[in-house]
DNA sequence: CTATACTTTCAGTAGATACTGAAAGTTCCA
DNA sequence: TGGAACTTTCAGTATCTACTGAAAGTATAG
């Protein structure tokens, strides 16, 4: 096999049996962590997320440590600027946070560490930006549409009650899905567990 | 007022009341349906689905009547091969059908009408797509980082362990979220409506 | 106040994605 | 078999999004 290719090979471990598990070892961290945060930035990107995003949180969240600027720009290869747009942008949507360490001038961030609340986040953000906007756009068409803006004849019109029929199936899906979205948010850490568990002794 | 803009006035409607009121409805029905296409569109493309098949499918489903390639083209003011390409894929997803009319040779296409359904088979496509491999390549980095991997000393390396402890709280999470979603989808037709409807009851 | 260490901003550009239109393909009818 | 009606494909282009790198900005220490 091929030597692995490492950032400059200045300091090979003693090739004492310790020292050598604990150079595998960091060895094969790195590898893990580099996978998870490759696949978790693919999926962000599906999302909507931007895949530099996504792998900046993957890569805050596995190592569970605090980590600088140049640390994340040096571990995911990107500028400076980019780095610093990103984790603003992560910073705002409130899934990482800012900190300091003692006697270090520059700024440090770190991932929340819980994963259902990171969750919650999220969802609330959607909810607000992507449902919301949906519903009333809905409830407005209906208005529209209704007996008492067009005059009894004009709304029984075929295709009008036919549309008028169609907003009132996605209206009621979105208000029960926002509903879901509304427990799982205000029910917060525990919540998703409670409704996983909920569902499968209903079914 | 300025009179609003009609694709050729060719044929003003009669000026009775009845006549009146039903080009009025039209034109109200009109600037409904194009208000929730494009919200639906704006919606879409925040999803990951691009705007012109979201606008395709609200197309169809809010007039609730089968539509060919050339009434997209036209309401849309999309091109042929656009047209083709996002009905195809549409298709594809499963959230519209091709239809046939009698007598008629070129093809129609029809929204699924229950918003349920479509959500179950999104769901369901998104968990294959997206749930799927996270999960893998989670349960691939655990074992990367077990202690019959790397043996119990290594295994133990602060760091390490960290990151398998960040990785086990990551796969619970996507496990009861896979859950979850494995309701929606079995439950399918039918069943969404029931999943909220115990939901509700339970919190 | 000046130097140093660090952060943010943003114009320009690279790269990705969506869209067009015309040509090629298919189906069906006479 | 030819041709009309319709659909699909795809090379080229327009549009949008993400990223870089350097310049400007801010905070701290001496």
């Amino acid at each position: 096999m091929s030597t692995t290719s490492f950032p400059s090979m200045a300091i090979p471990p003693a090739p004492t049996a310790g020292n050598r598990a604990a150079g595998d070892a960091q060895k094969q961290l790195r590898t893990a962590q580099d996978l998870f945060i490759r696949r978790w930035g693919e999926m962000g990107q599906i999302w909507g997320i931007n895949r530099t995003m996504a792998e900046i949180h993957a890569f805050l969240y596995i190592t569970a440590q605090p980590q600088c600027t140049d640390d994340v720009m040096e571990r995911l290869n990107i500028s400076r600027g980019n780095a610093s747009m990103s984790l603003r942008a992560l910073c705002d949507w409130g899934i990482i946070r800012r900190m300091h360490k003692r006697g270090e001038r520059r700024e440090f961030f770190e991932s929340l560490s819980d994963v259902w609340e990171m969750f919650s986040i999220i969802a609330a953000e959607r909810k607000r930006r992507e449902m919301d906007p949906v519903l009333e756009t809905i409830k407005q068409c209906r208005k529209m549409l209704d007996e008492s803006t067009l005059g009894k004849s004009a709304a029984r019109q075929e295709d009008v009650a036919a549309t008028r029929q169609r907003l009132a199936g996605m209206e009621e899906f979105v208000e029960v899905t926002n509903t879901i979205f509304q427990q799982f948010v205000g029910n917060a850490k525990s919540g998703l567990n409670r409704v996983a568990r909920v569902l499968l002794k209903a079914f």
